[in-house]
RNA sequence: GCAAGGGUGGUCGAGUGGUCAAAGGCACCAGGCUGUAAACCUGGCGGGAUUCAAUUCCCUACGUAGGUUCGAAUCCUACCCCUUGCACCA
């Protein structure tokens, strides 16, 4: 790839890239040295749980893995075992070194789903971090200005709400900005969110007479209500490590407009086929079959994803029976229906389940059961579907 | 420490003595329509019991613990927690 190549296939789906000209000068002086560029990107130790969102970013690190750069997987250690009481949730309990490796294996086993181990480099900033000493952190700290540290929007938002910043708060940004210092990065990577903390890693890196990295920023991935950011605490995630079938299922109930955004930033086809698909007349239900087959596939593999597919089909448009179902065992006898779903936690509670007959979402060996009072015979094995998507089968025990 | 404001169901947020298992929104669950899309429509959304059924009853719940009252999310007392301002540190 020529350099202009590199830089279209790197700035794809980026928001902010700071700068491009610097950018150019490093992959050429790259290029013409043959040492690879170390591209940073830092990972929240409190947090191992990695879904599509933070896959974006991810992937952005693999382009640059693949042009032969240096991945640097940085997990911020230290800041995790200081603990940080931010953000509007329950306080986060700081946590202990055990803790932060076990996450930190976590991670290591899901990144690389997607990234190449050789090539990568894992790195705590712990490393650096419990070194430091209150001198430092305080020379630290006289690099920068309060000013320049309330711009940060978020800061500047709690300080008109009135809401508080705890003072280490204010901290947290520096620290992340001088582990661009500690590993020399040459690029940063982050979500949109982090646009501020990556800046000031340039700048700090100024003040410690290093060449200033680039900052490059992609959008916040759209959880599946295409509303807000995926997250897990607002259960709208699809995780990293799902099953195939999960995130087939997922990614097939997404709507059609945020489609296009996850082919966007989820897959490598070209814009241009992307945009030749959005114009095209086909049921955009190909289309998103497509791209569950193409995660699933960058995922897992591509025979999981056709395994998956497979499966849809046969649950969704063929209405029939899953070809695996869990399984429990009951000792054969009379059971009242409700509360046969509740034993076999189909529903929490006889109030839910009754509900659900009512409903008619209850299926016995696909017949619907539509009396709540309905008692069932356990003398053969018998399949109980609740909803469209809840199957169990469940085997006497004589 | 003082003063003021606040703590309600998954969430936001009404409710200031009975009609409150608590309005309304969101989220969620189920059904319908579909392409497990969107939009839309319908029902549900603490638990247990009871009736063929409309039902009815009981328990738990409005920061915690007590109290007043026939009756409390609502009033009183103490305590805990959060926020803001002031003070202390001088």
């Amino acid at each position: 790839m020529t350099i202009d190549e590199q830089i279209a296939y790197l700035k794809r789906g980026t928001v902010d890239l700071i700068s491009e000209e610097e950018l150019r000068k490093k992959l050429q002086k790259s290029a013409e040295t043959g040492i690879p560029l170390r591209v940073k990107l830092g990972a929240d130790p409190t947090a191992p749980d990695i879904h599509l969102g933070h896959t974006v970013v991810i992937r952005k690190l693999r382009s640059f893995q693949q042009l032969g750069h240096t991945a640097i997987f940085l997990i911020g250690s230290f800041t995790g075992m200081i603990g940080d009481p931010s953000g509007k949730t329950v306080t986060r309990p700081p946590l202990s070194r055990e803790e932060v490796l076990a996450n930190a294996e976590t991670y290591k086993t899901q990144i690389f789903k997607l990234l190449d181990p050789e090539k990568t480099e894992i790195r705590f900033n712990s490393e650096w971090m419990d070194e430091f000493n209150a001198t430092d952190l305080i020379k630290l700290c006289a690099k920068v200005t309060v000013k320049q540290i309330l711009e940060r929007d978020d800061f500047e938002k709690r300080i008109r709400e009135e809401k508080p910043i705890a003072l280490h708060e204010l901290l947290y940004p520096l620290v992340q900005a001088y582990d661009s210092v500690a590993l020399k990065a040459d690029v940063e990577l982050g979500g949109t969110d982090q646009k501020f903390n990556l800046i000031l890693g340039r700048d700090l890196q100024k003040h410690y007479a290093q060449e200033p990295q680039i900052v490059m920023t992609m959008p916040l991935l759209e959880g599946l209500d295409g509303k807000q950011k995926m997250s897990k605490s607002l259960n709208n995630y699809i995780g990293i490590t799902e099953a195939p079938f999960e995130m087939f299922g997922k990614i097939m109930s997404i709507s059609d407009e945020l489609m296009w955004r996850y082919y966007e930033l989820l897959t490598d086809l070209s814009l241009d086929e992307i945009e030749r698909m959005k114009n095209s007349d086909e049921n955009p239900r190909n289309f998103k079959i497509r791209l569950a087959k193409i995660i699933v596939q960058d995922l897992h593999s591509a025979e999981a994803a056709r395994q998956a597919e497979e499966e849809f089909n046969r649950l969704f448009v063929r209405k029939e029976l899953p070809e695996e179902m869990q399984e429990k065992t009951f000792p054969s006898g009379k059971y009242a229906l409700s509360d046969l779903l509740v034993r076999a936690e189909l529903a929490d509670s006889k109030k839910e389940a009754k509900r659900l007959i009512e409903q008619g979402a209850v299926r016995i060996n696909g017949e619907r059961a539509s009396d709540v009072k309905a008692e069932i015979e356990l003398n053969t094995d018998v399949v109980i579907q609740v909803g469209k998507r809840k199957f169990l089968k469940i085997r006497k025990l004589d």
